[in-house]
DNA sequence: CGTTTGATTGACACGAGTCAACACCAGTGG
DNA sequence: CCACTGGTGTTGACTCGTGTCAATCAAACG
């Protein structure tokens, strides 16, 4: 189940190259990394596999023994009720990793992972990752910042579906894929990839299909999106923002998007850190 | 505004208080504890204050210079919405902490936490988290385990916010709520403390207040619990968790539960660790 | 080319929100 | 002692957002 794909050694070795890598990247944006600590972290993600769409990488209840890194594609966590319905608590996109915490200390998994769509995902082996953790505290720092992130995005993410209306909520969600797919620098000007179909975003939004697609057409036809041919087209970022309500500061993105100039954080003052 | 009720310095030096303390039964929960680290976290939470119902620890936003420990009372993870209405997104009970992750990296508050019912809680300086997390090791595995609960914690909720009907939803937070107030020691054979209104409930749930009380009264007459006086009993817990679907899994409880015998995990066969 | 998967549309049902009114209780102050 | 108050719980009537069921259509696919 796990051996779809060739096993392939991928191993960036310039500073350029590195640079480039989406775990180095976001990584990059949560805490200062040295170029020793970005090494570490390409090789860290060297065996990469092809996985095609709809497969689990990890099951619930399983032991954590190793860890994946998305390098291109979507995955998602997610957890079966008894009635067969799916719930994915949380999107990963390039540069996102199933959780190392449970990898690092030897849990079980709580929930499953599978991919959403075609994906190169690199896999972590335990004792791979308690290696870089012990010799780079810059990666070690950065990690437990994305523990913390990844509780801020399931907070936020509670809030969407407890509190917000559709078509708030499903906005909501594409300014928050954009603007993390924007840090590891796969956005572009105005959308990004979007593989998700309908079904699976509702299992994202907790919305039954048949409304995700008429809460798509509403979006459509107010103009704030273009979604088709597996591709988002936002063509107003600040516009759905507001829609939305959308605020990024719980991204806790320190790195300054492309994306977006000068409307962040209107609502909270900046403060400086330390 | 944090300068409500008297500080003062509340230190157990026995093996004996020690054990009994909220915060060193909950991380001696997640990873083994030497006497020394139990010194340690009872002196980490010396600082203790009384707050009144409904008051901000710690607001949207802020630097994280403080944490705080609750020792007594129920407190709550929320934020806010643009129209007004409230999210909790989580549940402090005794031995729970606000953000210790958000603390030791620096970060800024991406959600507010306030008191629910009346409660006591202790303050923990930046510096002396820091200083406990370097000098023991255990302290600090425990403390990762801790982040990885919060973030399992949830998921599930996430879950039952998004796929759960009201009556189920609420069952499984009394359930969690239950299992989890066990865990230190502070449910009884057949229930807890309950100091949260209705309202305040609906918060948590992501239901009106009306329907609070509707829901309520449903389960009222199926006798799956009793709530009245501030306090909640339940007859019957293996009938209630079957109700809500409730599998304790989700919260990686290392020692065994007083009050659960035999029927936990009937859904999901047992895997041994490691 | 039949099959399948995903998108789309309409009719209808139902869970939960909203609004409004009232009961109950604990303070609180005259 | 009692009127007044505000917070909480309770109830009913009505509205509305979403789910469910079912049928159709388009595109991908073996």
């Amino acid at each position: 189940m796990l051996n779809e794909g060739a096993t392939a050694p991928v191993v960036a070795r310039t500073h350029e190259a590195a640079t480039r890598h989406p775990l180095v990247r976001k990584l990059a944006g949560m805490a200062p990394l040295s170029e020793v600590d970005k090494t570490a972290l390409v090789a860290l993600s060297a065996f990469v596999r092809a996985v095609p769409p709809r497969q689990d990488l990890l099951q619930e209840g399983e032991a954590a023994e190793t860890a994946y890194l998305v390098l291109q594609g979507f995955a998602g966590c997610y957890k079966l009720l008894p009635d067969g319905t799916r719930q994915i608590t949380d999107l990963l996109v390039p540069g996102d990793t199933t959780d190392l915490n449970a990898l690092r200390l030897g849990g079980t998994m709580d929930h499953a992972v599978a991919t959403l769509s075609a994906c190169a995902v690199a896999a972590i082996p335990r004792v791979a990752l308690l290696e870089v953790l012990d010799n780079h505290a810059g990666v070690a720092r950065a990690l437990s910042r994305c523990a913390m992130l990844e509780a801020s995005v399931l907070r936020e993410r509670l809030v969407s579906i407890g509190r917000r209306r559709a078509e708030q909520r499903m906005s909501h969600l594409f300014c928050e894929v954009l603007a993390r797919l924007g840090a590891v620098g796969l956005a572009d000007e105005d959308g990004c990839e979007w593989p998700l179909t309908q079904g699976e975003l509702g299992d994202v939004l907790s919305l039954s299909n048949v409304h995700v697609n008429r809460v798509l057409q509403h979006l459509r036809a107010a103009g704030l999106i273009v979604l088709q041919d597996k591709r988002l087209t936002v063509p107003d970022v600040v516009r759905l923002r507001a829609f939305a309500g959308f605020t990024p500061n719980y991204l806790h993105l320190c790195v300054p998007e492309r994306n977006t100039q000068d409307h962040d954080g209107a609502n909270i003052p900046p403060h400086p850190r330390g």
